[in-house]
DNA sequence: ATTTTTAATTGGTATTTTCGATTATCATAA
DNA sequence: TTATGATAATCGAAAATACCAATTAAAAAT
């Protein structure tokens, strides 16, 4: 049997994957620029594969290189996380866990979680990582976060996810304007361009959408906000109506407004929010923990 | 950040582990038993905990050392896998595949099967093992075997699986006895004790008596046979009428008998048949071609 | 043409790994 | 009680390796 490759070597052919630079992936992993580049060259020579193409100036990772950059990434976090489980004593609850979150979610749930998480488990260090849901997919997938809080249904990739549970998006729109539109709600009887959502980049407004049946309606304006304050801000200056979620309004960013809430046509206006991991971690036992805490603040607790 | 445990090291503790012995683990690891020692004490520096109680004549694996010999199993095998994948420039189909057979699948399918791989896929080295469903699971997670050939349902524990295809369960019994219960089988129409089946160990014991719902049924005669040809050795003998499986039916095992086979009574009278895999597997694409294979081999492919 | 940037190479040093021999401890047999 | 055998830890020397600084080679930028 050949011999395994080092996990040193493994990680420095990460930090080459990462930095495409010899001299910025040794300064990464505090070692010399030919240590690095003796490192990569054992490593092919142990694999007995190409893993990179050189032309005398630059580089160029192979297909296969890509790909045992992949599995590599696995093993070292894997190996980190044995690491940090053994220093803990088996404490499953103690040191870094990396979360990521959108944006949409983030402000509504930060708080209470980490008073609660901080309570509950005080050796559990919380990192918190807003951005969308692409951007944290990628930073997932690279081992940068641990976990990530989303709206779904989304594809997650090769990823494996818990439902937590339901929050269902309301119409929030100005008192006087709420008057004209009446209860159920009529979509019909509000003015052309007058629904107002986020920017596509946001999930949100996909979500919100779909589940309120009015793809390609008339009555979305297209202008888009960045965040959901501004949202409310606009209803709020009477410029039309929009949606927000449950758990927005839960946490107060209707008060100090002239606004109200209305319950959307069509039963199931609601998004689900799960937690995001990669179906390699060793880690599934804390974030079960996280998961239970995170789906105790949802506005519909699903996670059975 | 503190140095990751080397991959020697860790083989080191799963050799010891598994030998429960410092100089059979060196000589497995064909290194002195010092080198073994000090690598053991290594690690446990490394993690800043104690993995082994010693108690200077002998010495006992702690809680927490039996977990990080389970995350370091896993770390080791996905090593070996990238070392494998590496090796093989990338091509997933090349290389030793360890399988594991229960005995009521194995004689069924392994000679179609090895024969179709080797002809599509003439790299990859099939080694078969055949043995008991808790055996089996017990190797899998050793990392003594990649994937196993298992009837469901059943608890696969922390492990995924395939459902490949159904199996029905036949009832089989001489033509003269055949006459007097007609069809649709009527069990009460057999005698007392009439009906043989393997020892409790197979697992098909327990899917026949549930699938035909015969639990503690007067008919069931106590002698237990240990393979499915005795079975059928045995109601060929006129002793009484038993269960066989479709896939044993279709590779001939009732031919120069004077046996016929009916369709038992309850409309699903079948077992599922499965491929069981560890979790933490990189080697999904793999596994699946095989899993192609061997549905197309089943009475019922199932396969998705 | 010169300088800068990049990765590979070289040669020497420091570190780590490994082994064989030895020691210490215990269980068992004589 | 004293040998004997088995075990795991320890020690010191030897071998392997990992690492760095300096240099080279090639290309790109100035």
């Amino acid at each position: 049997m050949s011999k395994l490759p080092s996990l040193k070597n493994l990680s420095y052919l990460l930090a080459l994957h990462q930095e495409q630079n010899f001299n910025r992936a040794a300064a990464e992993c505090n070692v010399s620029q030919s240590t690095l580049s003796s490192g990569i060259q054992n490593l092919e020579e142990q694999l007995d594969c190409q893993l990179i193409e050189r032309d005398h100036k630059s580089f160029l990772f192979t297909a296969l290189g890509e790909e045992v950059v992949e599995k590599a990434r696995d093993i070292i976090s894997a190996s980190e996380e044995l690491l940090h489980y053994a220093q803990g004593q088996g404490n499953i609850m103690e040191g870094p866990l990396r979360l990521g979150i959108i944006p949409t979610i983030a402000p509504f749930v930060i708080g209470e979680l980490s008073k609660n998480l901080q309570d509950k488990f005080p050796k559990l260090l919380l990192q918190l990582s807003e951005d969308t849901t692409q951007n944290l997919l990628h930073r997932l997938r690279n081992g940068e976060l641990d976990i990530l809080l989303l709206a779904l249904p989304m594809d997650i990739q090769g990823n494996q996810k818990w439902i937590l549970g339901r929050d269902p998006f309301k119409l929030v729109l100005h008192k006087d304007l709420a008057e004209t539109v009446g209860e159920p709600v009529d979509y019909d009887k509000l003015p052309d361009r007058s629904i107002f959502l986020l920017e596509k980049e946001h999930c949100m407004t996909g979500h919100a959408v779909a589940a309120c049946q009015l793809t390609d309606s008339i009555k979305m304006n297209p202008f888009t906000a960045t965040s959901l304050h501004s949202l409310v801000q606009m209803a709020d200056a009477r410029l039309g109506a929009t949606f927000v979620p449950q758990m927005a309004i839960d946490q107060g960013i209707l008060e100090n407004t002239a606004l109200v809430s209305l319950k959307p046509t069509g039963q199931e206006a609601s998004r689900d929010i799960g937690l995001v991991y990669r179906p390699t971690t060793s880690r599934r036992q804390t974030f079960r923990k996280v998961a239970e805490e995170i789906a105790r603040l949802l506005p519909v607790n699903t996670l059975n």
